[in-house]
DNA sequence: ATAAATGATACTAAAGTAGTATCATTAAAC
DNA sequence: GTTTAATGATACTACTTTAGTATCATTTAT
């Protein structure tokens, strides 16, 4: 049961390591030995975060990564959205069927409810709000 | 993103049965049928169930499970503590080791709070509250 | 021209989840 | 006492997600 993985985790700690540097474009090697994360997975993590409009990226020598918005207007469910594809928690196995359980019902009502209140915590998280 | 399995959801279906039945031990066969889960699979859910202490059961012709407990204490954390090993959304993956990163543990901080939130509904969830 | 960067993409490995199969043991029913 | 219908124990397969690697092409400052 994970809220967060390892992709999104990370992604939080580029993007914090690049929300410090100012605008300046910082190349994945720079990241690799500030953040310890493994070279071709940060890389494609990053790709990743530039083809969603994250990140600005800049080819060539010189080149590297700089965040593409205000710190404070990227936010967790972004990154879990992402990497995660969803922030549902929770699927009904029964959907378009008539369900033949009312107490699992009952149980998708109360994991719904739940899921709400992850969600609304979880959307006021921005890499701004994690920077001190 | 997932609280809840699929082995944890047949097992709340298997117990919401099961404590309908008033004590009568109930054999696979006729849940299988009921509930529509696949045999095997039902089987193997009701024996670590029974193990766990959750159900009693009863070898031989007309044996079958029964509950162990009264509803009202079977708990919805049981469950997923048994099938899901924890409930545990988050783990510092530098425990033991100093964090190189302070937003990292902010944002541990964050996924925590959340955690002890979803916790603390879930743990007030019990077999008898999703009877009817 | 070269070197240092990203773009694109395909691949492998590990772990968790879902489900199957089989043989042994038990105990009621006949 | 044999049969039958049940659980006990355990090993196995398949699928999906997560984690991580590898490589070749393209770009651009020097």
């Amino acid at each position: 049961m994970k809220l967060i993985t390892r992709n999104t985790d990370y992604a939080v700690r580029a993007l914090c390591y690049l929300a410090r540097q100012d605008q300046k474009s910082v190349p994945v090697s720079e990241m690799v030995m500030a953040l310890k994360i493994p070279r071709p997975f940060l890389r494609k993590l990053l790709q990743t975060l530039s083809t969603e409009g994250i990140l600005d990226s800049f080819k060539g020598q010189a080149g590297g990564f700089a965040l593409a918005k205000n710190p404070s207007k990227i936010w967790l469910t972004d990154l879990i959205r992402i990497f995660q594809g969803t922030v549902e928690l929770n699927e009904c196995i029964f959907r378009k069927k008539i369900c033949p359980n009312r107490s699992t019902c009952k149980l998708k009502h109360e994991i719904d409810a739940i899921e709400k209140d992850v969600l609304k915590r979880l959307s006021v998280v921005s890499i701004a709000s994690l920077l001190s």
